[in-house]
DNA sequence: AAAATATCTATTGACATAATAGACATTTGA
DNA sequence: TCAAATGTCTATTATGTCAATAGATATTTT
């Protein structure tokens, strides 16, 4: 293999951060109109404040988050957490949820082969796209804010430290 | 979201070239030492030649192809095609299949998150990996042959034109 | 010896990512 | 009313990877 070592089907940083950052307003959601400030966000889950500010924004311009701003500012989730998807999420952020775009849904392109519909390996992507898929579309951001409860309280289990 | 919209989880051009090359190698393969020419399969997918030089040699260095120089040149398959997976294909050209390296079996890497092992993204991207390596790992250059062959036979569907 | 092929190493242009920076707007409350 | 704390917006940069290209070399067959 070359040095680069990156990976395939890879989350960028970016879309990490973003699900770090709404799982902390998952957690944090009420009914009323409190918000949580960039800062906590970035101390709490060691993110780059500049950075998440730009994160924050673009989930704002896809109606996941909204803000407050002024002295006593911050940000909250736009709709409560069982309404807001990982795909929502990781799409508005990616792109993308399919290994190769001429299986994807919401973002079809043609692609280079001879046959795209006759293509083996297009049928063998589809079958990752849709398991990926299944995954994040059925789970929310309440889900992984109750997960995350249930992971808290849970003693470490030795079978964590290596996967 | 941005102008870019590369994609998630996606496959580079580089490993779709490295399947799509394997694949023609898997329908080709005999258990003589035939080989076939790059320039073959550079006509035949539509792969720039001198890239899919790279490709090739790379996938060489990984014991999954073997080579003939000289005027009757070529490559072949190193292993019979029932024996190479699309997870060994895709590990060996770009790295882990899982969606962040904290969660990968042959990549692991520490991530920033505050405490992994109670990270609920963590454990959802576990689903995520798993369901993504449960379709590679099971699924063999033999298999992508046979559904080629039996792509080509069946008639154009109109369901294949969007997914 | 000539022709056709693979091999190796280096380099490039384009692009995206991740991060940084600075100026600005808004709200609160002292 | 002003100052302080926050979010907003627009640019810019450093870095790195990807995809492709190029040139020189080695090997094999005829």
């Amino acid at each position: 293999m070359e040095i680069d070592s990156l990976g395939a089907m890879k989350l960028s940083v970016r879309g990490e951060y973003a699900l770090r950052a709404l799982l902390v307003l998952g957690r944090d959601y009420l009914e009323d109109d409190s918000v949580v400030r960039i800062q906590a966000i970035s101390d709490q889950q060691h993110i780059p404040k500049r950075f998440l500010e730009q994160i924050l924004n673009d989930l704002k311009s896809a109606g996941i988050v909204e803000s407050k701003r002024g002295v006593a500012g911050g940000y909250r989730l736009h709709k409560p957490p069982d309404r807001i998807t990982l795909a929502e999420i990781i799409r508005h952020i990616e792109g993308p949820l399919a290994p190769v775009s001429c299986v994807s849904e919401k973002f079809y392109e043609k692609c280079s082969c001879p046959d795209e519909s006759r293509c083996a390996i297009r049928s063998v992507m589809k079958e990752v796209r849709d398991s990926i898929v299944k995954v994040m579309e059925h789970t929310t951001l309440a889900d992984l804010a109750d997960r995350a409860r249930t992971l808290e309280q849970e003693p470490l289990s030795a079978s964590d430290f290596m996967i």
